[in-house]
DNA sequence: TATAGTAGGTACCTAAAGGAAAGTGACTAG
DNA sequence: CTAGTCACTTTCCTTTAGGTACCTACTATA
């Protein structure tokens, strides 16, 4: 199946109308883009191996599979050099970096009410 | 599986240093949360039936799942009137209407920035 | 000759999420 | 006595994501 067509299906089914933040969330919030486009905000600029030794415990096979989709939605940009042995080196791209006041808004969420999740969570268990 | 053996199962792999934002994605950007927490916010509480229609195409089964869920994590409330036939209204909380700055933000990205992401899909597949 | 080093690619497997469809319980209107 | 309402619940099946392990090319070095 080509990428375009993986397009299609790979929405969330975020029915259209009602919600106009759905088409974002399968780009930035799949499960690994998240950790990694923060990695090479804060850490910049990394070769494949580095980036997998950061991020700890992801394979490579997905850490390639995410980063082609980062860099295919302009998010981090790659770079080959063709040394033997292969080097390859990947950053994040100014519109990757566009999104920091939104992580910064998830993270003064994260950061206020954080806590008040994991007490609704233990006062609806303990009911 | 008790849900909350679940909780550590559910943890989408971020590794926990180099991501602050990791813990909040498995709470609010879980597959249907969004689409739920935006509908409840714009067209306010809600019988179970009417959310169905107005999320589109979910299933009861998930519905139930998620809706479950998000009044644990405290960010709707559940209020179930024991009447024949039995109603239940959804609505959302106060911690859920927190999120509204984070929904925002993203929102002005999308408007921003999805026609980037668009135009370099197109020429990363043309290349 | 053999090995290490790098950034992947491939084939196969497993687990989890999600959808489809039918059933449940309790009552009421016909 | 049957059908309908509502909010689920259960069972089964398909899809998908992710992991494991192995393979690739190419060269310098031992």
């Amino acid at each position: 199946m080509s990428d375009k067509t993986a397009d299609a299906k790979r929405t969330r089914g975020h029915p259209g109308q009602p919600c106009p933040v759905g088409p974002v969330l399968d780009i930035v919030f799949s499960r690994w883009t998240t950790p990694i486009l923060w990695t090479l905000n804060e850490f910049g600029r990394q070769r494949f191996g580095e980036l997998a030794g950061l991020l700890g415990t992801i394979t490579p096979k997905v850490l390639t599979q995410r980063l082609k989709q980062l860099e295919r939605d302009g998010l981090v940009l790659r770079t080959y050099y063709p040394e033997i042995p292969p080097r390859v080196e990947y950053e994040i791209s100014d519109l990757g970096r566009s999104l920091g006041p939104v992580f910064a808004s998830l993270a003064r969420w994260t950061e206020d009410n954080l806590a008040k999740v994991e007490r609704a969570r233990q006062d609806f268990d303990a009911a």
